[in-house]
DNA sequence: AAATATTTTTAGATTAATCTAAATATATTT
DNA sequence: AAATATATTTAGATTAATCTAAAAATATTT
């Protein structure tokens, strides 16, 4: 199934917001997301739905095929991929590299994604927290939630945080939590929310509500 | 100056035409090369010309212009990084990677191609021996050419092998002259044409004229 | 220099991706 | 359920990049 960037792109977006919400995705939503006009993506699905990389049914919206599914996921991927790369080895910002990911995603060769994932040491998870499916597309994380969602005997990854509070980031290098940290639920203390957690170095701690609402995670197998 | 895909191309094309014959590049040249119709490059030619990447009049062939060679430039820095990157760091064979850089030489964002050369520590040469322009379009090593080409006092790095002869390649190794080793002509005798040369690790050594033909130095400053 | 061959350009079509404006289908309100 | 509003599709244009076929310009040969 050969799909031009366009395709790719609108195929991505459709993906997303069928995650997002749960049934199908309207024209108008996609016409949002891709900043576009409704008229171009009647055309534009019409042409996907003909490639059957989607389901459509005039007037009653758009459901991703299994091919689709498949093709979006492997989009995904190079975009995860080259997101860790930008940050791990070139030194870009997590913010800074989604623009140049967006580009890169389509660039096409199965043996380089293979090759870039070796060399970045097989990441399950993106600078931003998001996992990174395989090369079958399956994730082996969740996507990022905040800590104080998981429950008693959950196990995470410490995958960003919704907050750039000094305080808040040298209370969390003081108690040795950052990107990458994995974890899990020992107990919930009802009363307040408070946490008590075991980190991958086998140190027990307490973590507030008001903290676990700031960290996010990625859930772990 | 914003170029498409199809005009970054062309425009590569034209600089290397240039490059190899001198005058202007005649219209069946550059479809050849571009593997297209002539009258497809007419149309191409009228649109390059109109945004002043090149000087062009009907039935009198192409030159590049000063803005167009600092583009064409950016893009040849582009494919030889990225050809680098794929070698040293991901491992392929330096025949595999063209058509992957023919994809990454298009990505737009100058930052990322200054990371990605420091990154690689600034190399001066691609996989293949030919010389990476820097961020301003200058070339600090010469073409690859023949080591019997080089002149007494030349001083050349080298760049690759015309031969996959096995005895050819063990003879090397046991010289230890590779990719990369830079040297310089002490002397040629003038009878056979075999070379008296000295290596980056002061070793002095005599190269038969049939080797040297087979060897491929860029010349350096 | 006239005839012939080659090169190059123009004219007219085609495809992908987009747009605006108009038409049609579906949803909501009274 | 009729009227109104919203969502979606169709019709017709536009731009980039390509093509084939025909016309025009340049080069080569006799």
């Amino acid at each position: 199934m050969k799909l031009t960037l366009a395709e790719e792109n609108y195929l991505k977006a459709i993906y997303h917001l069928s995650e997002a919400g749960d049934g199908g995705v309207s024209t108008n939503a996609l016409a949002e997301s891709m900043e576009t006009k409704p008229a171009s993506v009647s055309d534009m699905v019409r042409r996907l739905s003909q490639k059957g990389v989607i389901d459509y049914q005039k007037y009653k919206g758009v459901n991703i095929s299994k091919t689709g599914k498949t093709i979006a996921l492997s989009v995904i991927r190079k975009h995860r991929l080259w997101e860790v790369f930008l940050v791990e080895k070139l030194g870009f910002n997590w913010d800074e590299v989604h623009d140049i990911a967006e580009q890169l995603e389509h660039i096409q060769s199965p043996l380089l994604v293979e090759r870039l994932d070796k060399f970045l040491d097989h990441p399950v998870m993106d600078p931003h927290g998001d996992p990174i499916p395989d090369k079958n597309g399956v994730f082996h994380v969740g996507p990022a939630i905040p800590l104080s969602d998981l429950k008693s005997k959950d196990k995470g990854i410490i995958s960003g945080v919704t907050s750039d509070d000094q305080k808040l980031l040298q209370y969390l290098d003081k108690i040795k939590v950052g990107l990458g940290t994995k974890l899990i639920i020992l107990e919930i203390e009802e009363f307040d929310g408070s946490m008590k957690i075991e980190t991958d170095k086998k140190e027990e701690m307490f973590i507030s509500k008001k903290t676990a609402e700031q960290l996010l995670v990625s859930k772990w197998p």
